[in-house]
DNA sequence: ATTAGGGTTAGTG
DNA sequence: CACTAACCCTAAT
């Protein structure tokens, strides 16, 4: 009767991330309870965080028409963190932001669920449009639209998904609007999230993930998180190897440089007759 | 006691 | 009217 909603300010949105970073989802009202965040969160309950965290978690697209009636397993709500074994939380930073571009075949035929994952996705074919387009004063829906549509497969509502993703990420202060019609990423987004980067084509399909994820449990998520780990400490690790191939070569050629230097003095000396000796 | 997930309702374009 | 976000209900642990 006299409740009016109460709509989630960013502070309290804040917390909460900050409550799962620290804590882990699901330990909700450890996050309530703890004195770094219940000033800010004092007013709503450990209920209140887990709908709230499941509403910033999902929501890009779900398909209201089709409940999936198969099961109703647990689809794994992109769980950010995996408790293992030995009681170690690993955990992945906030639920929209952490793009884990994974390409699960999408088509209307087959039924993946995995769709908590869509928004992710969603989210990474806007921020690589919106940092390829790089336009000064953002891009427009419709930009957006057809830049993604060369490149992905997308649905034919596709449209609409995308201008609430695009709502959703200006109001989680992710990006910007200008002109009341475009849109751009927002500088500290950058320095605070790992955002995907822009050109990494080469997403291979992987075998965890192709097939439909319904059984899914907490071994299931962390071996595909242990794998996501491996994959990425695989490929810093490459990426530092190229960096140090880059520097040798750099050193060898200013070596190399120096030695032609040498050489054409020599060749010089040597030309106008006088006699060099060399150590 | 708490959590997860489905359901309901209010607010908004 | 459709969609989203906040809130509620309940089974499961």
């Amino acid at each position: 009767m006299g409740n009016p909603k109460q709509k989630w300010t960013s502070e309290e949105e804040e917390a909460l991330r900050a409550g799962v970073a620290k804590h882990g989802t699901g330990k909700w009202k450890n996050i309530q309870k703890d004195p770094e965040f219940n000033h800010l969160l004092f007013s709503r309950s450990n209920i209140d965080l887990k709908d709230k965290w499941r509403n910033m978690s999902v929501s890009a697209n779900g398909p209201p028409r089709e409940k999936s009636r198969t099961s109703k397993a647990k689809a794994n709500p992109d769980a950010p963190t995996t408790q293992l074994s030995n009681g170690q939380i690993v955990v992945s930073a906030t639920p929209i932001s952490n793009v884990a571009p994974m390409d699960a075949v999408m088509d209307d035929s087959s039924k993946c669920i995995l769709d908590g994952k869509t928004a992710s996705k969603y989210n990474a074919m806007i921020y690589e449009a919106l940092s390829t387009l790089k336009e000064p004063n953002g891009s427009d829906t419709s930009a957006l639209v057809s830049f993604i549509e060369q490149r992905h497969e997308v649905p034919q509502n596709f449209r609409r998904l995308l201008s609430s993703r695009l709502r959703r990420l200006v109001a989680q202060d992710k990006l910007e609007k200008v002109q009341n019609c475009c849109y751009k990423i927002k500088k500290d987004v950058l320095l605070s999230t790992k955002t995907p980067t822009p050109k990494q084509k080469d997403i291979r399909p992987r075998q965890i993930q192709t097939s439909c994820y319904l059984g899914d449990t907490v071994e299931d998520a962390s071996v595909a998180a242990a794998y996501k780990i491996a994959e990425a400490e695989n490929k810093s690790f490459v990426a530092a190897e190229a960096v140090k191939e880059a520097e040798r070569v750099s050193k060898m050629a200013e070596e190399t440089d120096s030695v032609l230097v040498l050489a054409k003095e020599i060749l010089e000396r040597c030309s106008r007759g006088e006699i060099v000796l060399m150590a």
